[in-house]
DNA sequence: TAAAATTACACAAACGTTTGCACAACAATC
DNA sequence: GATTGTTGTGCAAACGTTTGTGTAATTTTA
């Protein structure tokens, strides 16, 4: 009895009324009676029964469902943009089909045939870095299903997407650093192939412009991100002619890399050295020998805020020939947070 | 013309073939000729048919989702988890609808309704914290849709689960103290109601007693978990008159408020004092001061093992009376973790 | 050469639900 | 008392696909 779920047709049969007086019974139609709604409702309840959404979305050509590919889920930039993704998804009633790239394009390419397959309403993307071909993507929009890009955004036109801009965020951590009375600030940054790097180079160039300072290229370094790349920037710096009063890390792991090879050399941190990082690694702010700010990019605030636009576009009265043609590019600021000093 | 997503019909209208042919021909059923066949493939790829996932899962009743309900996507013990969920669901061809409780039962409890109405497969759950009544699971037995517990298990009977031993990881840690030399050691344990404690607990004491030591329930420390709570329990340890010379503390938080606190007393880390703790954090491989060894849980690999039990459950032969009355208890045994001493 | 077997396709039902339309019964209006 | 309006219900189509069964046309077998 416990086998298969109830359906209307059974709830019919045993009132011995059709489906669709059931149907309409339990959707509160108007122009069922009183009597018959309650008879259903009682019957269903004993029965119960749910409706199923599969055949639901089925008849009614929408899954009520947004397909979501992230990268890597461990990492805690994603898991935190899902969490604000998942959470809207919650709060609007449509549910969360996830999937991970593992930064495999092949992989990825897969996966966004497979969502189409589900006839998602929506995808979310925040594409693999392997990804270089983007012939996958321009077909996906026309098969008329709206798309985001999120964070990691690909170089293709007239498309939607929501990202942090790093140039804020960096210009406000250099600024920070030069009215602290820094002249001589130092960058790790990452490789030059990056968007990030060059969002990063642009707000710190920004930011010594605006103190009428001009920008010394040796004072940036593009790193590969390793630790061994970290140790040879700093061993640069620590032998520059101008060595650097402050240094501005491209990510936290950078950041503790260099701090933990600046404390080897007996470098006092943010004595001698004033260190300022991203805020990518939730730990960060129970360390010992933290730098002293970091850029925070709220990738929860990101996920929520573009799973809203997804949904508002999925929701969008169509003919609408303004929206139509608009795109939404939208840009979540950073925000320097300035740690407690210890 | 990119509107609607191609069908069968449009197929065999345009062939002047029925439906059941193309069906067929795209499934490369026997019955069909070679000639046909190719007629059909070309025209599908022509018209880029994909065939639609959610009319198929309605007809054969089965949606090939499973869902998955967790209490907080952004912990990073969770997203870990989930990462090896989605890796084996992809690997075996399902899908995976994923929800968070945020540790609230009564959403824990609508989105379990939820799932039911969307015909997930199979349910994967961690429970939330706050979940103290069990009928909606119960009820969701009844439903015939298989459900695998994870991590947090509730009390239960007959239910399948997947759970780390944490019992054998806290031996493991007290064990490899003991044969430092190690005689008295202090462990800054979680709150008495958690099964979790329980088990840490039983560990320590399995591990003094098979050294002949007795257990000195002073050295057991039961904490909040919090900074404040942390600093009470070290101060109730330094000021004991068997001061321990090592400490076990109940996961990485309480171990950085530890080690921060013992040191602003001057204290060596892992000199005068040996701490060992849990890895549920990431960075902590990446710090300066850290436990000189800590006891790994393997959220990923018991996220893949997890789904591996439910996918197997799902598409076990079905009137295999063996089967059905034997339940899953899967430990997934926790390791110790010596780190590189600095 | 007639019967049997094979090949290649078409027809129609089914899955669970919604919804436009038809229609009966009854009440209200003129 | 015929007409219109209202209320409550049933019928049937539709969504896209799979699959059991029926059946021509063709080939093989005896």
């Amino acid at each position: 009895m416990s086998d298969k779920p109830t359906t209307i047709k059974e709830i019919a049969k045993l009132l011995d009324i059709s489906v669709s007086t059931v149907s309409r019974a339990l959707n509160d139609h108007s122009s069922i009676g009183l009597i018959t709604k309650m008879r259903v409702k009682k019957m269903a309840k004993e029965l119960n029964y749910e409706p199923n959404q599969r055949a639901i979305q089925f008849l009614q050509g929408k899954s009520h469902t947004i397909g979501v590919i992230l990268p890597e889920l461990a990492e805690s930039f994603f898991s935190a943009a899902i969490s604000g993704i998942e959470d809207i998804a919650y709060k609007r009633n449509y549910t969360v089909l996830l999937a991970q790239s593992h930064d495999d394009a092949d992989r990825e390419k897969l996966l966004i045939e497979k969502m189409k397959m589900q006839r998602v309403d929506g995808l979310l993307i925040s594409v693999s870095k392997t990804t270089n071909t983007y012939e996958h993507l321009e077909a996906f929009k026309k098969s008329n299903i709206p798309i985001v890009f999120f964070d990691r955004i690909p170089p293709v036109k007239n498309i939607h997407f929501v990202a942090s801009n790093l140039e804020s965020g960096t210009y406000e951590a250099v600024n920070f650093l030069l009215k602290k009375g820094h002249r001589t600030i130092g960058m790790i940054n990452g490789p030059t192939n990056l968007v990030a790097s060059t969002e990063r180079k642009n707000g710190y160039i920004k930011a010594m412009t605006s103190h009428r300072l001009k920008f010394d290229p040796s004072l940036m370094l593009n790193c590969d991100l390793t630790e061994a790349g970290t140790i040879e920037s700093m061993d640069n710096f620590l032998n520059h002619k101008r060595k650097p009063t402050a240094i501005v890390t491209f990510n936290d792991y950078v950041a503790l890399f260099a701090i933990r090879y600046a404390r080897s050399l007996n470098i006092q941190i943010n004595k001698d050295i004033d260190f300022v990082s991203y805020a990518n690694l939730p730990l960060i702010n129970y360390m010992d020998y933290t730098p002293i700010a970091s850029v925070e990019q709220f990738p929860y605030k990101q996920g929520k805020k573009a799973a809203d636009i997804l949904l508002d576009l999925i929701n969008k009265p169509k003919g609408d020939s303004e929206a139509e043609t608009a795109y939404y590019n939208v840009v979540v600021e950073s925000e320097l947070i300035i740690g407690k000093e210890k």
